[in-house]
DNA sequence: TCAATTGTAAAGTGGATGCTTAACTATTGC
DNA sequence: GCAATAGTTAAGCATCCACTTTACAATTGA
C-alpha cells in the first residue's frame, strides 16, 4: 500500500530504457549470464554491466557469481511494486468515472430534457 | 499485445519522477488546472509546465485550454499500456515458475532421496 | 481600463545518463 | 602453464534532464 518514492523512481527509470526492458524480457523467460543478456544488444559488455547494475539497485533483478559466470534472475517482488502503483492510480480514476457515470444517469432520469 | 518501444520509453520515463507521479496521482482523483497541479509542488510554474508537457507527449495526460485556464486530465489508455507491459512479463515468469514447481514435484516423487 | 491572474516561451546551468575504450582480474579447458 | 573466456573497473565524453530566471501574452473581474 505504501510506496517508497525513491525506489519507484529507480524502478520506472530502469524500465524506461529499451535495452533494460529487453534484459527484463529475457530474464522473465529464465535466468541468464551477463553475456547471454548482452548477446542481442548492440553495445559493449561493459555497457550491459552498467544496465545490469541499475536493474539490481532498482530491485528488479538479482544475480550471483559462480566461478567466472554471473547468473542473473528476475526478482519477483520487483515488478509487482511498479505494477501495483499503476493499478492503484487506475482504480482510483475508474471508481471516479463510475460515480460520474451514475450521476449523469441519474441526472438524465430526473431531467430528461437537460 | 504489441508495444511501441519508443512510447514505453516515454511512459516509464514520465513515471520515473516523483513530481510527475504526484501530478498523475492528483489527476487520478479528478481533473485540475496547471496551478492546482503546481500547488503542492515546490518548484516554479514553469517547471510544472515542462513536466506536464512530458506527461502529454508520453500519452498519460491530456489537457485543453478554455479562457486562461488549462484543464488537465488522465488519459485512460495511457497507464494501461505501461501496466500491461509489466503484467505480461510477470505472467511469463509466473508460468515458468509453475512449470519448474511441477517438475520438481514430479522429481521428488520419482526419486524421493535425490 | 487596468491590474491581477494564469499560462507560455526562451535561454542558461549543473548534474545525471548512456555509452565508449583501455587496462585489468579471475576461472576454465587443454 | 597458458590461452581463451567471462566479467570488472575506471576514465572520458556527448547528450539529456530538471530545474531556474526573465520576459511576455491572453483573459478576467472590479
Amino acid at each position: 500500500m505504501f510506496h517508497d518514492s525513491a525506489q519507484l523512481d529507480l524502478m520506472f527509470q530502469a524500465l524506461a530504457d529499451p535495452a533494460r526492458r529487453m534484459m527484463v524480457e529475457r530474464l522473465s523467460r529464465g535466468s541468464a549470464s551477463v553475456s547471454e543478456l548482452a548477446e542481442p544488444l548492440d553495445m559493449s559488455l561493459s555497457a550491459v554491466m552498467q544496465h545490469l547494475q541499475l536493474l539490481e539497485t532498482s530491485g528488479l533483478v538479482r544475480s550471483e557469481k559462480v566461478g567466472r559466470v554471473r547468473t542473473c534472475r528476475i526478482e519477483p517482488k520487483g515488478l509487482s511494486m511498479a505494477e501495483s502503483w499503476i493499478s492503484e492510480r487506475r482504480s482510483t480514476w475508474e471508481r471516479r468515472l463510475d460515480r460520474l457515470g451514475d450521476f449523469l444517469a441519474a441526472q438524465s432520469k430526473t431531467n430528461p430534457k437537460e
